[in-house]
DNA sequence: CCCATGTCAGTATTACTGACATTG
DNA sequence: CCAATGTCAGTAGTACTGACATGG
């Protein structure tokens, strides 16, 4: 009976953790009508343009599928266009869509400072490490 | 391929760790039967019998109609019973519902190791430490 | 009366799997 | 031909809001 305090596991911790961003993420997007994964479409196309559909996917590390009706929103709301046919298509931010994002970008930013506020730099640093080691110690030799 | 540096941001750590710890505990609980939400309510049950069903959603951090649903799956599996009426049921694991969720247990359990495994035991706390601040920080003065 | 609670519905969001045509 | 891709459907799973009755 090795039953601990669920309080007390930092995968516990490291859920908590992740709900409170995405929450906190989630109201201060919806002033700017955009969705937690809305938004991470955007920055992620904003860093490397002319992605293809399947490479965003990757990139978001969801299938095609999923990439491609979110797309479908961003579409329609004129966020963001492609140039190309089919799987040639490159997608790219539009105008408005690079506006949309700044405005969302700085409100994110915000809520990662507020988030942060109690870490110092070095603390940050480290814990952005220990994040990453953690995300490699689960993906690499990925089981089943 | 180049990956982006989207990763210099400490939110995007934090939800690329979750989301690759919830695939895995996924992963795990699949083979017991139970999902993620499940396997949280039957391990918050185990920690503090006797709990409503309201208190039993606060402790999760979700609505009382979600945990309604999720105890319905639940009740139909033979793993959680109440006793009382209405307001007054007192919920509790099954004999069969502790046997399940110690087998679950135990496989959640690897999967944190796994993921820690790259961390030495004061690493581990500090994460912990770290982690809860954020949730503190965002939780607090919760928004304006 | 008030308020927390249990509970029934309905809905939204997201992401997944399956399937298929296309094309480099 | 083959593997990757775009795309159309359908489905699952989770949690939310609304609404209402009940009871302490």
């Amino acid at each position: 009976m090795s039953q601990v305090d669920v309080g007390e596991s930092v995968g516990y911790a490291l859920k908590r953790a992740a709900t409170a961003l995405r929450g906190a993420m989630d109201a201060e997007l919806r002033a700017h009508e955009l969705s937690v994964p809305q938004y991470a479409c955007l920055e992620l196309l904003a860093y490397r343009p002319g992605l293809s559909n399947a490479e965003l996917a990757r990139g978001a590390f969801v299938t095609r599928q999923a990439t491609h009706q979110l797309l479908g929103g961003l579409r329609a709301a004129g966020l963001v266009t492609g140039e190309g046919q089919g799987r040639n298509e490159r997608l790219t931010l539009t105008a408005a869509g690079a506006h949309r994002l700044a405005g969302a970008s700085q409100a994110v930013a915000a809520v990662q400072e507020r988030m942060l506020a109690p870490l110092s730099a070095p603390q940050r640093t480290r814990l952005h490490a220990d994040l990453t080691a953690c995300v490699d110690a689960l993906t690499s030799t990925d089981r089943a």
